[in-house]
DNA sequence: GCCAACGTTGGC
DNA sequence: GCCAACGTTGGC
């Protein structure tokens, strides 16, 4: 069971928009990176995942879950990106800024915490607990 | 708004 | 297939 982190600007899809789409959730589409594609295509139906809000915010706000595998991206005309479903699944208890990521040092691996313009992240099991923990869940 | 980091593109 | 130029992302 692998956990994950997704980077969104709030502006273009925010958490409270995911929230919205409810049960059935929406594709995380518009992925055009490699790396951010070898993550989605790993990803199977249940595993959970960070909701990371860039720019604005600058924090991980909520859970998210797979519920739809890898398929094709239909906003890319190239055909070589996917994309997978997810649902909302719980917001933190208090958000957990990227100030206080960084200020972890159990968190110093952090993916976001060292290339932080990679839209689709990894997370570990560890690092997962703490995250959650600081988020007060 | 600036700029560093990174990915992609295209000329050779 | 290399690498310079360019565009984008995202923290500050």
């Amino acid at each position: 069971m692998a956990y994950w982190l997704y980077k969104s600007e709030p502006s273009t899809w925010s958490w409270d928009q995911q929230v919205e789409a409810g049960p059935t959730g929406t594709h995380w589409n518009g992925v055009r990176n490699h790396v951010a594609k070898k993550h989605l295509q790993t990803m199977e139906v249940g595993e959970r995942g960070f909701f990371y809000h860039s720019n604005e915010g600058k924090a991980v706000v909520g859970i998210v879950e797979v519920i739809r595998p890898y398929y094709p991206d239909d906003s890319d005309e190239t055909g070589r990106f996917g994309m997978v479903d997810l649902r909302a699944v719980a917001p933190l208890g208090r958000p957990v800024t990227l100030e206080a990521i960084k200020a972890e040092p159990r968190l110093k691996d952090m993916v976001l915490a060292n290339n932080s313009r990679l839209s689709v992240q990894p997370v570990s099991a560890a690092e997962w607990a703490i995250v959650r923990e600081m988020g007060g869940l």
